[in-house]
DNA sequence: CGCTGATGTAAGAGTTGTTAACATGAGCTG
DNA sequence: CAGCTCATGTTAACAACTCTTACATCAGCG
């Protein structure tokens, strides 16, 4: 909420981007379907024409939402990873939580990247941010991969790929706190945390 | 299409199955929050009062469809399944690939179950059905921890989880054939079962 | 033959998407 | 400082839709 401290007035000031911001919180509250094009304008505080003049249309305003989510995404995940410090395992452990972290308490970004039925590829921007935060992954992976003997060493993209399935996957089947999928004796971290160290154990890194 | 034989006449005679169809292919169009229960309607030939007589609201629909979805996901799972013949690892293995399968031919049923933004106890049938298809899963991670030593057993519910995490993480991430996140130099099959290789090898259960 | 339940028709109220025409104000130019 | 210009918003208006209720109508059963 840095921008704009003198938004009264006929001209908003910055209203492209409260418009992505009311979007956000809108996708938030009703799921990544349950925002409009009209709603977002009325929740921006603005008459429903007022979009056009920022948005071709409510998906051009969405890839936004997604693309803001990935960049936010890409930054918290690379201080958790702070690239490898102070050690890698335990970097990387941090890596997870940071990732379900973001999943839970931005959920609203989380739904617009990966629940909007948006394609990765809608934008430009949306696609490099997308690949930016994916690096962060493969950039953790690579540093985990290099503590194996060359000799079985696998393929880093691959394992990358993994451990982003298994992120997304206990995320969006286990992440949401109190609307969670179904009531269990773990919760998501847990879940996430044990599932990389039989994966990592699997691979070949014993645990520190 | 195995219903009606007589649908004309005043009475359709099996609407509400028609709309529960109906819906399921706008769902494989236009994605989960693509259709609309006037829309459905006209899809199954039927006023746009009719399906009022059948379901309070949208998402009441949209729960039948999820819960029909996951009795067929469930046969589909317990068919690849067979009970664990003729081994363990190998019908692990067809498990796994009929997962993929199921999440890709049928779609529309999988994003109703799982990305429609519904709750699982919309419906107690809803709700029944899940935990059902589920149990399959869990019944084979309870065959494959069973050939482990009884010292380094880990809980079932976990190793049942993570596999079910796995397979919705790369099913959601790398599913949809062409429309597909991002071009890879591996299929969601090679994905799925490169990683569950990976876990299962991190369990303690070398490769067959 | 009339009852009951399943559908259809009609109709209202409310939204949304979208365009066109007009208003405002911020900044540049002179 | 005057005035032009353009991006940014506003109002107005319309067609299309959706949701929902009220009432009419058909089909089959006793």
């Amino acid at each position: 909420m840095s921008w704009k401290d003198r938004e009264r007035g006929y001209h908003h000031g910055n209203l492209r981007q409260a418009l992505i911001e009311a979007a956000r919180a809108l996708i938030g509250e009703k799921g990544p379907a349950g925002f409009t094009f009209a709603e977002a304008a009325r929740a921006a505080g603005v008459s429903a024409a007022a979009p056009y003049r920022h948005f071709r249309d409510r998906d051009a305003l969405m890839a936004d939402v997604a693309a803001q989510g990935f960049e936010r995404f890409e930054a918290a995940l690379a201080k958790a990873w702070n690239e490898g410090k102070p050690e890698p395992m335990i970097a990387f452990h941090h890596l997870g939580r940071a990732y379900l972290h973001f999943a839970r308490t931005e959920h609203a970004y989380y739904s617009a990247m990966f629940e909007s039925g948006l394609s990765p590829d809608a934008t430009p921007e949306l696609r490099a941010a997308s690949d930016r935060a994916f690096g962060v992954l493969r950039g953790a992976a690579e540093t985990l991969c290099a503590q194996l003997p060359a000799g079985k060493r696998p393929p880093v993209l691959m394992v990358s790929l993994h451990i982003w399935a298994i992120s997304h996957g206990v995320a969006s089947l286990f992440g949401r706190g109190d609307s969670g999928r179904r009531k269990l004796p773990m919760d998501a971290d847990e879940l996430l945390e044990s599932a990389v160290l039989v994966y990592l154990n699997g691979l070949g890194l014993g645990r520190a």
